[in-house]
DNA sequence: ATTATCTATAGATCTATAGATAATGC
DNA sequence: ATTATCTATAGATCTATAGATAATGC
């Protein structure tokens, strides 16, 4: 339990919010630590003393950010009407931290590739939201409120991609896409779709 | 007019298909010009002969693209239901070329940024999509296929966003994820949910 | 003793320009 | 004359390490 001094806990807070912000802006390659060093005011080679190089840097951001967002995401035991509309809740949420939305555009988009040091990150965050939405969607069916037999699995990641592919279009062109409204829209067919 | 010698078109078209691949795989930032040429076979200011920087570089590979994406997303004077199967066509197509499916979504990823040299051109590329789109849906409407009075572009925003999303799943975890199936299914349900 | 910082620096890049030489085609 | 190339290089980065000094807290 090497857990360090209470000054270094706050220096490294600091480092994970300024870090943020600069991944976000710049993505993963056209971040320098440098920069996020600068930010965080202290230097480049104390920041790597915090974190021993920028891969896990990288790294720390997105755990760190996981764990807030997870947390959202997390559709707990409610019926399978009310965590549709919980999602729809979660981009009316987004819609106010283009910030964030932005590190998961920036660094997701740059993930696909493999051998980049957010790849497995990427990929074990979709699997997650997919088993989590899925099984919100079954219970509905086991409800009644919705069609038994419903693919699940494809609904679930039909509404993942309908928030990242919105997400992008706001995100290129804000004042275009009512993003809220335009993802309320699917899920009120979704439901309508899905009645029994 | 200068065009410029034979030799010279030949190399440039070298360098854009070479570029392309780089670029594609690790952004326009992760990208070194450096490495562009070496695979073109040709030194690297020979290179910056034929474009003069970087960035000049960037939007004619994207402008290279788009030439050949153009004429697939045109969706011509064809029925909804057509359109609408016309752009599973497209989603079918790109599952057989995820390198060229991949520089979108790593660019596309990139260019949420404002000030990247991609920007405009995503934004551009977003309306023109948009506007091919939601005009064979009112076509569709026209020809009594949809109900009249559906909201055009909202739907156009949910195709292009599946299509995207859906690709960024696919491309991150190819095995898990049948893009195309997955995309038909939303196309299916969009049919019903538009029959007048 | 451990942790937090700093300065200095090695060693690799990377982009873009200058300036020379060779090939092309009117 | 214009175009296509090349070598050489300036000038900026960038990451990561070495090694020293200061602060912290058991």
């Amino acid at each position: 339990m090497k857990r360090g001094y209470a000054s270094g806990t706050a220096r490294r807070e600091r480092i994970l919010a300024t870090a943020l912000l600069e991944f976000a802006e710049h993505g993963y390659r056209g971040t320098s630590l440098a920069r996020i060093a600068e930010r965080a005011e202290l230097s480049q080679a104390g920041l790597l003393h915090h974190f021993k190089n920028k891969e896990l840097l990288l790294l720390a951001v997105l755990d760190y950010r996981d764990e807030l967002d997870t947390r959202r995401f997390d559709l707990g035991p409610t019926g399978g009407i009310a965590a549709l509309r919980a999602l729809a809740g979660v981009v009316e949420h987004n819609s106010r931290v283009p910030g964030l939305v932005q590190l998961f555009s920036v660094i997701g988009g740059e993930a696909v590739t493999p051998g980049h040091p957010g790849h497995d990150w990427a990929r074990r965050r979709y699997r997650r939201l997919r088993a989590n939405v899925a099984a919100a969607l079954r219970r509905g069916a086991e409800l009644g409120e919705f069609r038994a037999g419903l693919d699940a699995e494809a609904h679930a990641d039909r509404l993942i991609a309908m928030m990242d592919g919105l997400q992008t279009q706001w995100l290129i062109d804000p004042e275009r896409i009512d993003m809220v409204t335009v993802f309320n829209g699917y899920v009120d067919d979704l439901i309508a779709t899905l009645r029994p």
